[in-house]
RNA sequence: GUGGAUGUAGCUCAGCUGGUUAGAGCAUCAGAUUGUGGUUCUGAGGGUCGUGGGUUCGAGCCCCAUCUUCCACC
């Protein structure tokens, strides 16, 4: 009676290896634009780009299975007419890899002018031109239908934290309102091009436990391709997102891929996965790589200090990436130093591959039974400050 | 040589009629960044106010000398 999902989008989940000592496991979703191994780190290109990084680079250096796009970023510019006319997006930015998008709900929270927000829908302000829109459960469906993404996202209110329990039980009525109307919009409509195109249900409640389970549970029954959780990690501690995670995806199916919105550092996807989450997104590779951090198995580093100045050590002395071999620390610090856009480029490069590598090596470490032991040791190690 | 202007943080400059711990931008150094702000945010260090005298309760500011740099005129 509930089961919608898989019907339609053809989109589908096997899982491989299941850990011994912690709900990490690792599979492979099937999409019609190739497969997706799991546990895996999706790189974020909102605007159709991961920034700095050509495709070819993306595809072949940096080993991305998926990337992201936005649908209130790409909605704005270049809009559904170029998109739709372009073909979808694989076509406009030349990306034959899946490609995940988010709705624009957690932009409209964001970025947004003046937002408005009623049962109808996200009523906002563009952040480029200070427009009216109005964004509902049906039309941002509409919208990644012409974007052509393999995996669209349910259109949610992220709540900030601190939030109070009131705002976050009535926020989530309306997230689970708009759910109901987005599952039943998706059923209705159709891909355009061609391909599978899955819809994922957002988890939201807050740090509030049985907030959370409400939510889960009423996810759970919707039997969706797969299951996101979100508005975790803006700015709650650590340690409640994690058990907010263990709550969460205790009730979720396990049969169905989990995806940990918006995370994060490598210690939060090595304890994200140990959790029995799947799939990850997070801006800090490539943003934070564009001012000068790196992240490496080693711990963190900040190319611009000036320790650095005389270090003509390669990047990475685990090189995951062919940067890493062929620049030095100083000369990346003097790029950075200088202003020049090829620094960002081959940090953003450095980083997507480290965390590429991470989760190779964590689907790796699981299959071979070793996992648990394996991310102690690693969350020590990529926590530090270098 | 004469007349005028100028000198304050690494750089470019504010600094009122003489009044408390001399400021800004850039640069430097460091921190932040979690479903994207490449140009964002935060913090820190850095000064014998050209030099030497003087006036004054008190001088970056007024006076004298001297040096620097620039301009004009002989």
């Amino acid at each position: 009676m509930n089961y919608l999902c898989p019907q339609i989008s053809l989109m589908d989940f096997k899982i491989i290896a299941e850990d011994k000592n912690s709900n990490a496991r690792t599979g492979i979703i099937s999409t019609s634009h190739g497969e997706i191994q799991t546990p895996i780190f999706m790189p974020v290109g909102t605007v159709g780009s991961v920034k700095g990084i050509h495709q070819n680079t993306l595809e072949n250096d940096i080993k991305a299975q998926i990337i992201l796009g936005n649908t209130y970023h790409l909605y704005l510019r270049p809009g559904v007419e170029v998109l739709e006319k372009a073909g979808g997006l694989h076509k406009f930015m030349s990306w034959k890899k899946p490609i995940l998008t988010d709705s624009g709900g957690y932009q409209v929270f964001s970025l947004a002018e003046r937002r408005k927000l009623t049962n109808e829908g996200a009523k906002f302000q563009s952040h480029i031109d200070g427009s009216e829109h109005l964004f509902t459960p049906e039309n941002v469906i509409d919208i990644q239908r012409v974007i052509g993404s393999d995996i669209m996202m349910a259109l949610d209110e992220c709540t900030p934290y601190p939030c109070d329990y009131e705002y976050a039980k009535k926020s989530l009525a309306l997230t689970n309102l708009w759910l109901d109307r987005g599952i039943e919009h998706y059923k209705n409509t159709k891909p355009k091009y061609g391909n599978s195109q899955a819809y994922f249900p957002i988890v939201q409640g807050s740090v509030f436990t049985d907030l959370r389970k409400e939510s889960a549970e009423k996810i759970a029954k919707l039997n969706c391709d797969g299951n996101a959780i979100g508005g975790l990690s803006v700015g709650e501690p650590t340690e409640m997102m994690y058990e907010m995670l263990e709550v969460v995806n205790s009730i979720l199916p396990k049969q169905k891929p989990r995806y940990l919105m918006g995370v994060g550092t490598p210690a939060n996807i090595l304890e994200g996965i140990a959790l029995g989450t799947d799939m990850f997104d997070c801006v800090m590779p490539t943003r934070n790589g564009r001012n000068g951090m790196l992240f490496t198995s080693n711990g963190i580093i900040n190319i611009k200090n000036e320790k650095w100045k005389f270090d003509f050590s390669q990047i990475a002395q685990n090189a995951n990436s062919f940067v890493d071999e062929i620049y030095t620390k100083a000369y990346l610090r003097h790029l950075f130093i200088s202003g020049e856009m090829l620094g960002p480029q081959i940090a953003s490069i450095h980083n997507l591959s480290f965390y590429l590598w991470l989760v190779n090596e964590a689907r790796n470490k699981i299959k071979e039974g070793n996992f648990t032991a394996w991310k102690e040791q690693m969350v020590k190690n990529v926590s530090q400050r270098i």
